[in-house]
DNA sequence: ATGTCC
């Protein structure tokens, strides 16, 4: 395979530059980097430019393969693309979701200031830490039977909200209202419906999080009006997904989709690819599997808020005060959605993998108290650092299929992460620093240690900069439970 | 990310 070099990218802009058409015979699109040039250097590391130029041969692919400043290496597809494919023909990939269908973030505001709890955030570290199992493989209270299994997987955060582990008035702040109507049940496999029958609520593991931040800083004073934010306020950052029931998904079709392909004569630079057309058997089985587990990670969240109500209520008692969802969005996911292109307007599958969508005030879906300021869209920094809330844009509709970062992104392997860091003195001086940290075992520490991630800052400035989004607030973490 | 190869 050609190797890519600095010199076969052209800059478009300061935060733009593109692989052309001619780079390879077999794209079918031009491929485009959104950071600024300071970035570009790592990201020329590994091979995600290589993964993205791949990308551009999909099938009924769409004006460019895109990926957003935190860009790395993953599965086939690199994590911060975005790849939108034209119906009906266009296809639908596994690996441009990703194994964590539904990866996602929440935001929940409380009505404390970070004056207020400081005194309690060891306690309040070991409560949450308590309430919230987190950990590879870990499993919490809930015990689905078959037929709640089948009612998580169809209605998604309602379950939740039904069963008394949610709160009604999250449902109009979640993305699709936490609920993806064209799941089905019926095609996921029993293996994964046996691995997320004791999950729900947890956390599991790797850059999974439960974060406890003050809003430090805010930069749009209109927007954080209409998000509810003030400067000293404390919020939570819920980070996870779908956990193993997502991860058999992505396990079983990839298989499937790999036996399929020759069948519909497609052929990919990287099996990693392996995709089918979304209207084929196969596509729809894989899509209507995929919204399923995405309806799963959305209950996940809606359950581990209820955790969070809960550990906030026993450290607060009578000054607890309600914690509200601001938004809940999704990172791993594939969407049917209408753009245009070339000044017609088509209905794509737009695949985001460790991408967030980011709509601006014109999209009709978001609820009536953002109508004016936009999608929010939170991006989680690296483990005790900070992280951002920022409001989708229009123009992110015209660059990249209304979509944004999705967060610092790696920039070391975990193997390497995990040579380099000290996770006990790690622990301790985030400690010094006021920034209480549980977690099941060191090694889930060091392989999130801030130095295995680039800087959020420059990702966010890129995105800010180009004008997809937009900073809003940024928070810093003073206690995170990890698995 | 993930019962890190049923």
């Amino acid at each position: 395979m050609k190797k890519l070099r600095k010199t076969d990218i052209i800059k478009i802009e300061d935060f733009l530059w593109e692989i052309p058409k001619s780079f390879r015979e077999d794209m079918l699109v031009p491929a485009r980097v959104l950071c600024f040039e300071t970035l570009l250097d790592d990201i020329l590391e590994d091979r995600s430019l290589n993964q993205l130029v791949n990308v551009a041969t999909l099938p009924g692919i769409q004006k460019a393969s895109f990926v957003m400043p935190d860009v790395h290496e993953g599965y086939g597809f690199p994590i911060g693309g975005v790849a939108a494919t034209k119906l009906p023909d266009g296809v639908i990939s596994p690996g441009g979701i990703g194994y964590d269908i539904n990866c996602g973030v929440r935001l929940l505001t409380s009505t404390l200031k970070i004056e207020q709890i400081q005194d309690k955030l060891e306690e309040l570290s070991k409560e949450m830490y308590a309430q919230i199992p987190s950990g590879m493989g870990k499993g919490g209270d809930i015990h689905l039977s078959a037929e709640e299994m089948n009612q998580v997987l169809t209605t998604g955060a309602e379950w939740a909200v039904a069963n008394g582990y949610g709160v009604e008035e999250d449902l109009a702040y979640i993305e699709n209202n936490g609920k993806l109507v064209e799941a089905d049940p019926d095609m996921i496999s029993e293996m994964a419906k046996k691995r997320g029958t004791s999950q729900l609520g947890t956390i599991g593991s790797g850059n999974h999080f439960v974060e406890v931040d003050y809003i430090e800083e805010i930069y749009d004073e209109e927007v954080a009006k209409a998000y509810n934010l003030e400067i000293g306020q404390v919020v939570i950052l819920i980070h996870t997904g779908s956990r193993g029931l997502g991860h058999q998904v992505a396990t079983d079709y990839i298989r499937l989709m790999m036996n399929a392909m020759p069948k519909y004569n497609i052929k990919v630079p990287d099996r990693e690819l392996t995709c089918v057309p979304l209207n084929s058997v196969e596509g729809e089985q894989y899509f209507k599997a995929m919204c399923a587990a995405a309806n799963y990670a959305w209950c996940n969240r809606e359950v581990i808020s209820a955790e969070v109500r809960t550990a906030w209520k026993n450290i607060f008692q009578e000054n607890a005060g309600e914690l509200k969802l601001l938004y809940d969005v999704a990172h791993n996911i594939a969407k049917i959605e209408t753009h245009t292109v070339n000044g017609t307007r088509e209905n794509l599958v737009v695949h985001r993998k460790g991408a967030t969508r980011a709509f601006g005030p014109d999209f009709e879906e978001l609820p009536p108290k953002y109508k004016h300021a936009g999608q929010p869209v939170i991006i989680p920094g690296s483990m005790g650092t900070c992280s951002y809330i920022l409001a989708g844009t229009k123009k992110s509709r015209e660059l990249a299929f209304g979509s944004c970062c999705h967060g610092a992104g790696r920039r070391l392997s975990r193997t390497a992460a995990k040579k380099q860091v000290n996770a006990p003195v790690l622990k301790e001086k985030l400690k010094e620093r006021g920034i209480y940290i549980e977690a099941g075992s060191f090694k889930g520490i060091a392989e999130e240690a801030p130095i295995a991630y680039k800087d959020v800052n420059l990702v966010v400035d890129t995105v800010h900069a180009s004008g997809i989004a937009k900073k809003v607030a940024k928070l810093k973490p003073v206690v995170v439970i990890k698995g």
